[in-house]
DNA sequence: TACTGCATTACAGTTACTGTAATGTTTTCT
DNA sequence: AGAAAACATTACAGTAACTGTAATGCAGTA
């Protein structure tokens, strides 16, 4: 199959599908007249590529887990402690998000928003008299 | 002052400080030899814009709140409607995140984590018995 | 005078794509 | 058959928000 139905299988963007093989996180067979020929499998790695890209991982933890993923003797042990490490990754990035929204919420309370310039918004923006993130 | 002391005064790095002139954000008076120079003013801008990207303003958002910032005319509302903009923002990220996050949960749970190659995450990645993000 | 530390500019690299241009091939319509 | 649409190819630029590097110059001190 060429590289458009490949895309729409594995829900990757036809550019995508190019970008990842130009980092050799993929392949691609080639047919006679240059176009890229893919197989079932090639769409399943593709698919996995695409699910694992939904959860955030990196392009070079996809790397890793495409490796695992080929590797008929990998440890189970290992996946898991990427997968372990990714949701570690996302408790620290939902406390600073938290943190922020906190801090905003609190700087948006003691503001007016009326027709008025004075705002405590930007007075704590500019000096704050609490603490920021 | 010149602007290793604006850096340090708004914990921004020296480079970003030329950056944000770059992009026309803030501005900046020379002396003879060609040096910035800083006024407390100046500083106050930057310690603003720090504070803004700490709470996660892009550097578009952190114009607007600058230009609001310098207005004596603004109004308060225009502020506000940003900061709640942002706030949705955040709430739609930290909805994703956690989704992400209890994905990833989910199939760590039904990983073994051991020698074995058999595992529940590489199978859910590369075809899913329980729905992704 | 040499050395250190700070300043300047310009350009490349990062992440993960997406957009555009110029061109070629395959398929479909008339 | 010939034209047009729909797909494919490559290469290069742009995005966000910086950071790193190189080559160079100025400032203050031993």
């Amino acid at each position: 199959m060429n590289i458009g139905e490949a895309a729409a299988r594995s829900g990757l963007n036809n550019k995508t599908i190019r970008y990842y093989e130009s980092l050799g996180l993929v392949a691609s067979r080639r047919l006679a007249n240059g176009y890229r020929d893919y197989s079932e499998k090639d769409t399943q790695q593709l698919l996995f590529l695409q699910r694992a890209r939904a959860v955030g991982f990196s392009l070079e933890e996809c790397r890793e887990l495409l490796e695992l993923y080929r590797d008929p003797g990998r440890r189970s042990a290992e996946v898991k402690a990427l997968v372990l490490d990714r949701v570690g990754q996302l408790d620290r990035q939902l406390a600073e998000l938290q943190a922020m929204r906190e801090t905003l919420m609190g700087m948006a309370e003691h503001c007016a928003g009326d027709e008025d310039p004075d705002c405590a918004i930007i007075d704590t923006l500019a000096e704050p008299k609490f603490k920021l993130v």
